[in-house]
DNA sequence: GTGGTCTAGACCACC
DNA sequence: GTGGTCTAGACCACG
């Protein structure tokens, strides 16, 4: 796994890591039950102090995608979120907003918008189905 | 122009709202000489203080996107190269993809995410056009 | 409010002031959208780091317990939680699973444990009756 | 004896074990003179490293809990006053009180409360029996 | 080696 | 004034 943060983009770094972890688990990158970089190391390859790298995961932790077991390390977690049906909605739908505004600003139409929306799923599909072939038959 | 904050993203409101009148100006969603919304009308409808919102326009004034005439109000200045097509859709693609990570975590499976999204889009259209009307019959 | 850590109990000052919070919650002394001690004093009042009662804060944020409105300051949520009923179970059967083993190593039995249980239903409801009584009847 | 650790509650495993040890001595549950469980088989059904088992152990001997006699085991010392009935439910109460508090923030009615109590109350007595009944047949 | 906690002090964004 | 973030460095518990 390779991340790295943008120090300009005024969004927080621990964020930034939470979100390219999340973002690696949704195409496969990361696999169920995998170990996530140990927090020293990655701190200082990203030039972060220890913290800023624990309140990431433990961010992660929070919202149930990885498992941390102190002395043994930060494990991606199968996908089961602990959420109501409800909050789930709530969430996914800021970020689709997120997005829809960003679209409208651009002056990108609805058909634009959906054929992108499109793609970007066909996109996270076809990695994680490959994921899972070159995870389930290894040289 | 809608535009909207995210009281919880962790990146600064004035810094949201300057990006979003930016979008907009690179977009050509608004046009060279047109006013951007007063003040205090912005921060009621944004639920701000009117000092975040005179910051985002003082930021967008330092950076050369707008100017303010006194009295009168903030206008957008011309020479703004809106982006290529290309640079738009690389853009609104970063936030696509966050929503459907997001989504993957929060086991939103295709069809549900796609309801979503369909859903999104009616509601701003709909707030586009209820702006529409009211602006077209002032009191 | 009074809260209060004890440094020697093992258990992370941070936890023992996310409990009581809690604690203060479920027993009506603390009502829905009430704001919490602000971080600087509690911590000072607490002997803690401003980081420690941060830490308690945000804990009780991400089990949605509260909300934390930055400049503003933190609310008692209205008691709305976000898990799913599995994992409420799970989370609750933990503590419930603590309270049984203790009770056993103590020699309580059964029905004396059950005794106990009840009595403590009955607490927490009373003090929840109270409470909104008088937030309801204010002099 | 059933011992149980939880390694979430920020409370070290070892001082956990102990203080379970302690608590069936202060009640007469551990009879003066009395074996604990060995290290090794204690370690591996509590999922703990046999240092952790053993820390708890000689944590219990400088307190004067237990004796260990090298090649034999470990013994509880006589002399350990169990506690009163009233402080015993005192005890207790604190533990009832969390899982009471958390029931209440995860929205499960006294209900449903009351009947996960008694499902880990028959639970626990279900696992003691089968204990029992395992080392009185020993091969 | 792993992660967890706490302290101390700094700067930022917002009201 | 509020909370949020980051850094730096220390100590603990566990393997």
């Amino acid at each position: 796994m390779v991340f790295q943060v943008n120090f300009k983009s005024g969004k927080p770094p621990y964020l930034q890591l939470a979100d390219q972890v999340k973002a690696a688990a949704a195409s496969g990158a990361l696999q169920a039950g995998e170990p996530l970089p140990s927090i020293r190391p990655l701190a200082e390859q990203l030039r972060l102090n220890r913290n800023t790298v624990a309140k990431a995961y433990s961010e992660l932790e929070a919202q149930g995608v990885i498992e941390t077991v102190a002395g043994k390390g930060c494990f991606l977690k199968a996908n089961n979120t602990p959420f109501k049906q409800e909050v789930r909605e709530r969430l996914v739908t800021a970020d689709i907003d997120a997005a829809v505004v960003q679209a409208h600003h651009l002056q990108i139409g609805r058909e634009a918008f959906l054929k992108l929306v499109h793609q970007r799923l066909d996109y996270f599909e076809h990695q994680r189905a490959q994921a899972k072939q070159a995870s389930g038959v290894p040289a």
